[in-house]
DNA sequence: AACATTAATGTACGAAACGTTTACCAACTA
DNA sequence: TAGTTGGTAAACGTTTCGTACATTAATGTT
């Protein structure tokens, strides 16, 4: 019998682990990382918020960056299949608009600190690398590869170099807040950058 | 009487403040970063190397991220000038490699830390913006801004976010980690930016 | 029904680091 | 000499971490 991985038959002896209250650790902990920031959010203060005891937590989470990052996936990963229409800088910039609504307001600031954090934290970091950011690469490596068999891109460009032009460019806003992150910025930034590796001129 | 910043001549009453015991302090912190990483160089560590009294750090340094800012530009902060050969990309390229070549090692690691740590300490993150990010874009600003005069470089095309293609694929490869940080990649990066913002085609 | 097994709780604990306080000595100016 | 500032040593209360222990809860197996 082959089972799905929701089945409510668990095939296993013991008392079954609650959906409730996995589900209750992780709202508190995205509640907690929006209101109080990464910084405040404590095991502790996620087991109070959640109403479950602490180490229910340490059972199922290595740490606060395995909490969070799965906290915050279980609130902010919606998997959009963006369209292909054919014209390579509308469709890159439709996919970086919608990264840059998702980084309106806290959310933003959350990722920022999630990438902050990681850079302690060699298994969040590697998670946001796998789960994060390499599934947003790979829905623009398709629209430029796309671009490139059409012959409208060069070619010899490195596609993970102008990826790296485009979200460095974001991700550098995010974390350094020296300017805005807007529409206005992102419109320009991916002309820019495609007027940078395109076979013709406008 | 006009005294310079370093005289001997302390007008003030009181026991001077040991230059020793301040260097050593310095020295300790950027010697743990580079050993141990940012995460482990605590207030007590650094303080054990110096062989100096916490209290005595707490009294000149408000907290962490203050003595490791410190810590890394006495040690880092080498106010190169660059030259103006009036080929932009050729200087824009000189000014990456050499930002580059300083991120070689370790100490590219502990920038990527302090960068990590300023989302959790805000007077960190404007530190880092001051007086290490805006000096760097200051020299590059100056190259683009002179291309844009001799007419090379689109005069509709915006400094600061060509800056932040640059700067920012840098510091999220840096970061991020999902590729290495060398040379063709910074070359084939200025070319692909500029060849975006130039007037005429090669 | 009895048992084995796993989940979850509450409480408590030791280890670190934090940031501060207190009392004291050291070095300099007026 | 008096006043002022720098530095030290020791200790403190607090927070968070991660773990341990004993206990109860919910499920499968026999």
């Amino acid at each position: 019998m082959l089972v799905t991985e929701n089945s409510t038959v668990s095939s296993r002896p013991g008392r079954p682990r609650s959906e409730k209250t996995r589900l209750a650790i992780l709202e508190a902990a995205a509640d907690l990382m929006l209101e109080k920031g990464f910084y405040d959010t404590t095991i502790e203060a996620i087991a109070n918020r959640a109403g479950v005891s602490k180490v229910t937590i340490y059972k199922w989470w290595p740490g606060r960056g395995a909490v969070a990052i799965d906290a915050y996936f279980h609130r902010f990963m919606q998997t959009t299949v963006f369209p292909d229409t054919g014209d390579v800088e509308l469709d890159i910039r439709t996919q970086v608009l919608h990264l840059i609504e998702t980084f309106r307001g806290r959310a933003g600031e959350v990722m920022a600190e999630l990438l902050g954090y990681a850079q302690f934290d060699a298994n969040l970091s590697e998670v946001l690398r796998e789960r994060w950011l390499q599934p947003r690469r790979a829905s623009s490596t398709a629209v430029l590869q796309r671009g490139i068999e059409r012959g409208v891109i060069r070619s010899g460009a490195s596609v993970s170099i102008i990826l790296d032009e485009i979200y460095g460019a974001i991700y550098f806003r995010l974390m350094t807040r020296h300017l805005p992150l807007n529409g206005d910025f992102a419109t320009e930034l991916v002309h820019n950058v495609l007027s940078g590796v395109q076979t013709a001129s406008v």
